[in-house]
DNA sequence: ATAGAAAATCGAATCGATTCGATCGGATCG
DNA sequence: CGATCCGATCGAATCGATTCGATTTTCTAT
């Protein structure tokens, strides 16, 4: 194709008003040629086209358009952590995807975010529309606070109640509880916990007696109080986040002390696989010597040939109606909380207590 | 905190100029106030600063910011499909890591894009500032067309030379040949490769003679061309995506035939962690009846007791360097391109043919 | 042939901030 | 005491598009 010399010249970029002027027409039907609103004759739009193609015109500035119409098109989803912290467990791909999947639909993309500290402006700042936070998020206060200043939409999954705040619950402390009875059932009566974070810190230990005043994590604590509701006491400890290796860790703690729970639950799979390979490691057998029950029901390849008792969640349907609620929200909708229901699965990873 | 009649009256959102005029300066005072550029008094801050809070305003708009400044402060990450399939193999997630770490500093937020055919429109006309294209992306043809013509920086990973997109390569064609010549030098000599994707139409079965033409996918491509340099002939089967089930899938049809190979050379290691898995489930022995080789070098946990040969690529490092060479390029920088080197690691899940 | 309706096009205001050059006041210096 | 300079503040232009109401053109029906 030729090019014109003009349109080599290394100016700027071409905006819309050029166009418009190279085709002759004013900058408003210039607009309703490319944005296809409003009457505009098939010889205009094609004189404006083929202007557009001569300086090499890429379309409407996003930016422009964010600013004229007040919407840029993005949804922002808050991440607990870094990305890789965040990644490591399927249960947030998932979550994600559900999200994806729903927003992609309207051509909507997805600016991730996190809460880590210096990133607090990004999140102050950022040019998007909604906003979704993901994950047990540790430190909502501050962060909704920005967010509902700016006035924008938001939706947390697995957050307490918070006003102007839609959430997507998850019967976790049900669930916990759930899997608390199965192994009461068996006729465990020494069962430990091994928990997500409690907080940001990420630090790691035995869970402390105090642990409900203490915590800020609401997942962490929601399935703590399932269990709970159970057992009354039981003993505990803090991974540092929801890998095989924390689980392993946490594994090793609990099962080397000198009368060590004959139940692990575990408030994620991922952690769940790492107590079983403390056990085995340990020489111990699962679920002969050591009972093990997960959370999530991430179908896990690396568990091998176990089938890890615990509690399915619809992942996924929770991302997509965190999704579907943003962009109802984005409507003008005023869509209502909902709450997922966990299953509990039973596998092979759990029995009755060995006979003492 | 009181809020005036006036703060709680429903009026859309306070505006820069709304606070200039209720601290009773200019718009442009009130500006230098927020952004602290240029000379303003405390006292004039203060007033400003009052007023927003009085007004509850969550500071300068970042549309209109973002129109202004001709920057959005937002890089699109271009994923070569669903989120899902994307974020299974830990390299793309390492990748993208590495991208974050160096970009997060400038708190430039990631906006995460797919190829997928309805987001083409998406990837048009997303607000954002420059692009990396993460993962062996297929058809970037169109892709890199549109984004140039938007005249932002282009980064690429993996991918073939094209102009003004810079990339940052692997020695995919070498390595893949050092791996090749390992298996040689063991006294192999029939051999089979599990490739990732070919093209994006994600079709799995053999891998067809002429894969050269219809291949186009690089990462795929070079990787081949890798074991060719060594093999000259071998059989193949094209993976319907890097997990380990497709290595698995794969696995039982290369080895199910009459005279299977007696080494797999897999273009991932999850592929390669699949493979294996079929091999046991034949019954045969890793590495005594079979050889595997897999690519990544992700430390995988699901990996068991072995110890998988294959080629460590620096992923993380991969994905700073897009990062830095994307913050480069906007600074105004035309950083070159680079690539990366594969480092070969003898595990053991390589060993002599059996003999016959 | 002409009033009236419908379609196409245009002008101008607007979205919300940034930024450059001009202005104004007060302090400094000779 | 007057010229100079500097810091603080302001006005106005600008970024690039969208959109509403007004105007012009085109077509239909009488």
């Amino acid at each position: 194709m030729l090019m014109t010399a003009e349109a080599s010249e290394a100016r700027p970029r071409p905006n819309l008003a050029a166009v418009a002027a190279l085709a002759g027409v004013s900058r408003s039907t210039a607009s309703l040629a490319f944005s296809g609103a409003g009457p505009v004759s098939q010889a205009t739009r094609d004189k404006v086209l083929a202007a557009a193609e001569q300086l090499n015109y890429a379309g409407p500035d996003p930016r422009a358009q964010s600013l004229r119409r007040g919407r840029s098109g993005i949804i922002g989803v808050v991440i607990e952590d870094r990305l890789r912290d965040a990644f490591r467990d399927p249960i947030n791909i998932a979550m994600l995807d559900g999200i994806a999947d729903e927003t992609g639909s309207t051509g909507a993309g997805l600016l991730l975010l996190t809460e880590t500290g210096g990133d607090r402006a990004n999140i102050a700042s950022a040019p998007m529309d909604a906003v979704v936070l993901v994950g047990c998020s540790t430190r909502l206060e501050n962060t909704v606070g920005v967010l509902r200043q700016r006035g924008m939409p938001i939706v947390a999954i697995e957050a307490p109640e918070m006003e102007s705040v839609l959430s997507i619950g998850l019967d976790n402390r049900v669930a916990s509880a759930t899997a608390a009875k199965h192994l009461q059932g068996l006729g465990h009566e020494r069962i430990a916990v091994v928990t997500l974070p409690l907080e940001d810190s990420r630090s790691t230990g035995a869970l402390p007696e105090n642990w409900e005043e203490i915590a800020t994590a609401f997942t962490t604590l929601e399935r703590l109080r399932g269990v709970r509701d159970v057992f009354g006491e039981f003993e505990g400890f803090v991974a540092a986040g929801s890998t095989i290796s924390a689980g392993r860790d946490a594994g090793w703690s609990l099962l080397l002390q000198l009368r060590p729970p004959t139940a692990i639950i575990a408030q994620s799979d991922l952690l769940a696989l790492g107590v079983i390979r403390a056990a085995k490691e340990l020489g111990m057998s699962v679920p002969d010597d050591l009972s093990v029950v997960g959370f999530d029901g991430v179908r896990s390849e690396e568990a091998g040939s176990y089938d890890l008792t615990t509690l399915i969640q619809p992942a996924v349907e929770k991302g997509r109606a965190a999704g579907r609620a943003v962009l109802g929200m984005l409507e003008g909708e005023t869509p209502v909380s909902v709450e997922f229901t966990s299953a509990f699965h039973r596998g092979n990873t759990t029995a009755p207590p060995p006979a003492r």
